[in-house]
DNA sequence: TGACATCACATGCGCGCGCATCTAAGTTGC
DNA sequence: GCAACTTAGATGCGCGCGCATGTGATGTCA
């Protein structure tokens, strides 16, 4: 086979790849996030989306800087701006995370994790960990 | 390294790539079916779902099967079973499929695409595969 | 045959999402 | 310094999702 180079082939093998590999990830993704959303919930009364910010801010922040810009950690997620927004405020409200003022630019919030927060993507952390593990191990 | 079959290192090492898997896959899933929604939306008429079930409706038909029952559609696909029952019934609102009853079993419902449905399903393939080549060829 | 479990599907409900828009603050150009 | 534009973030809105439940048909067992 290939022997002559068979365009059409080889443009077909790869179409029906493309579509498998899309198949595939459709129903990992689904799977794998269901699973999370629901052990982080029941676990840790977190959503999907909470944990993977919780995560990020302790990413942005590092071991030293205790504060990063709202719209620097948006950049670094999957959400939307709406949707990153609201993430923040029900994180607020469970007292995770603080939102404070940037003396520079009285347009942008910093935010940083509290002490609680801390504490609750630590625990939560081994649960995700663990799922993971589970599917891609 | 390795010379000591170092399991602790090797587990870090296995964490990290899980967890980069998952971040990747996290990101590649939501450009793609961002993409794919504004594109099949745009063209179509389509949400990605709605694309979703006419493709698998036509694969479980194939060339000479008219008719699927329900349930075993949903068994092919990532939606709950509320939320195929509803994208079942917004293609039948556009025409696309059509419910027939099941003589045998009167709990069942067949599921069958419209010629509407198929010419539709074809032009928003075409989108479709285009889209998946651009993220994965 | 009658009581009970199970199955296929529909639907009320609440929630998180993205889009469009709004407000307030910063920036640019004349 | 003022007008026009851009940017950060919040919010009204509609939609699709999953969960829980309802309805009616089927299977099971005594």
């Amino acid at each position: 086979m290939c022997e002559h180079g068979n365009v059409a082939a080889m443009e077909a093998a790869s179409e029906v790849g493309v579509d498998t590999r899309w198949s595939e990830m459709l129903r990992t993704y689904h799977t794998v996030s269901n699973e999370l959303e629901h052990e982080l919930q029941a676990g840790h009364g977190l959503g999907l989306s909470d944990f993977e910010l919780l995560k990020a801010l302790c990413r942005c922040c590092g071991p030293d800087k205790a504060k990063v810009r709202m719209k620097d950690l948006e950049a670094e997620m999957y959400l939307s701006q709406s949707a990153f927004s609201r993430t923040v405020t029900r994180l607020e409200k469970a007292g995770f995370v603080e939102r404070a003022e940037c003396g520079f630019d009285r347009r942008s919030n910093f935010l940083a994790i509290t002490d609680a927060g801390g504490e609750r993507y630590r625990s939560a952390a081994e649960t995700y960990r663990a799922v993971l593990n589970e599917h891609f191990a």
